[in-house]
DNA sequence: TTAAATTCTTAATATACCTTAACTCCTTTG
DNA sequence: CAAAGGAGTTAAGGTATATTAAGAATTTAA
C-alpha cells in the first residue's frame, strides 16, 4: 500500500514536515474492499472517516419501505464517512459499500481527533475538506430543488463522467431520486430529440 | 450594537484571548437590515459571510421559470453566505434577505483569509461550522430522497419551530420544494386525520 | 459453461404533486 | 382610513414521475 496519494492530497492544502508525514501515516488502517463488500452497516458505531486510494464507494440510505437512496459515490482521492454519525459518535444511518473492488485507508475518530490537537494543520485541511463537502452538498440542495429529473440526469452526467463508467443506473436513479424504470425512459427520450 | 452573542458563539469552540477577541471584532461591519432588504443579490460577488445576532435571513435560488427555492433560513446565532461564490470569489447565485427587521455583523473574505492565517485557531472553528453546514445539507438530501412532501413537512415543523413561527407559508414550501397550494392542502389532510 | 440472479427496457396504469383560477383574509402603504 | 398587493385556501384539471409486470440483456456464481 502507497500513501503517496493521500499525501498528495493533504499537500494541496497543507504543508507537513516529513516527521508530521509519518505520524498521520501511522494512524492510517489500509483495507482492501471486495465489490459489493460493506464497509459501514445503519445501526453501526460509525468510528472511521475514509480515503479512497483505488476503487469507488458508495454511501447510501435504506427508506422504511427498503428502497435505497444513494447520498454519495466515492471516487479515488475522495473522503468519506457517515459525518453526523462520525462526529457525534452515533449508530450509523448510512450504508457504505464498495461499488468495485477497492482499496482505501480508514482514520479512527479518536486518532483524527487527537491529531487535530497535536498538528493543529490539520484543522486547516480539515476545514477545507468539510467546505468543499457543504458546498457540494448545497448545490445538490438548489439542483433537487429547482431541476427536472431530466435535467438532474444530464447535470449528473456532465459532472461526474468518471462515475457514470463504474456504476450501474439502477444506483444513479437513486442518487437522482427517481426509479430505474423512469431514468430508463428518459435515456429514451433523449435519443429521440 | 453588543458582540457578546457573536463571541458566546466563538466561545462554544475555542477560546480566545482578550486580545484575539478584540482582533476579531475589530473585522466586523455591523448592519441594520429591513424586512425584505436584500444584502446579496444574484450575480452580485459575494465577499461577505455574515453573522445573525437577531432577526431571521433567508437565502433562496432563483430558477429559469423565476422560481424560489429556499436554500435555507438563518436565525439568531447563524452564520450565512452563499458559500461557493464566497469561498470561490465568483458572483452568487443566490439571493439573501431579511425576513424581518434584523441584526447582523458581516465578516469580509480579505479578513477572514488573514484571520485564518494570524490566528489558526479560527481555522478549528470554521472547521466545525464547515462541518455542521455539510451534516445539515446532507441530512436534507437524505429527507429530500426519502421522505414524502407532507413528511418532509411534520420533520420542518418539529426541527425548526422557531423558524416556522417567523416566515410565511410560501417560504416553508419553497424550502420543501412544494408549492404553497399544496402545503396547504397537506394542513387540511393532517386535521382530519 | 451453464443456471441463477440482477439489471435494463418497455408499456400500461396509477398517483403525488403542479397549474390555474377564483375567493377571502391580512398586511402594507399612501 | 382606503386601496392595493400579497398570502392563504379550495377545487378542477393536468403532468411528471411511480408502480407493476413481463421480457431481454447482462453479470454472477456454481
Amino acid at each position: 500500500m502507497a500513501y503517496d496519494l493521500i499525501l498528495q492530497n493533504i499537500a494541496r492544502h497543507i504543508n507537513l514536515t516529513p516527521g508530521e508525514q509519518d505520524h498521520f501515516i501511522s494512524l492510517l488502517k489500509p483495507e482492501e474492499v471486495k465489490k459489493k463488500a460493506l464497509i459501514l452497516r445503519e445501526g453501526q458505531l460509525c468510528n472511521n472517516i475514509y480515503y479512497v486510494n483505488s476503487g469507488i464507494l458508495r454511501a447510501y440510505h435504506l427508506d422504511k419501505d427498503a428502497k435505497e437512496a444513494t447520498i454519495m459515490f466515492a471516487l479515488s482521492d475522495w473522503w468519506i464517512t457517515d459525518m453526523f454519525c462520525f462526529i457525534n459518535c452515533q449508530p450509523a444511518m448510512l450504508f457504505i459499500e464498495a461499488v468495485e473492488n477497492s482499496s482505501i485507508v480508514g482514520l479512527q475518530k479518536k486518532d483524527l481527533d487527537q491529531l487535530l490537537i497535536e498538528v493543529p494543520k490539520f484543522e486547516r485541511f480539515f476545514r477545507i475538506i468539510m467546505q468543499n463537502a457543504y458546498i457540494r452538498e448545497q448545490l445538490r440542495v438548489i439542483q433537487n430543488l429547482s431541476l427536472s429529473a431530466e435535467e438532474r440526469y444530464h447535470s449528473f452526467l456532465t459532472k461526474y463522467p468518471q462515475v457514470v463508467k463504474q456504476v450501474t443506473q439502477k444506483q444513479i436513479a437513486s442518487y437522482l431520486g427517481i426509479t430505474p424504470e423512469f431514468l430508463s425512459s428518459l435515456k429514451v427520450n433523449k435519443t429521440k430529440n
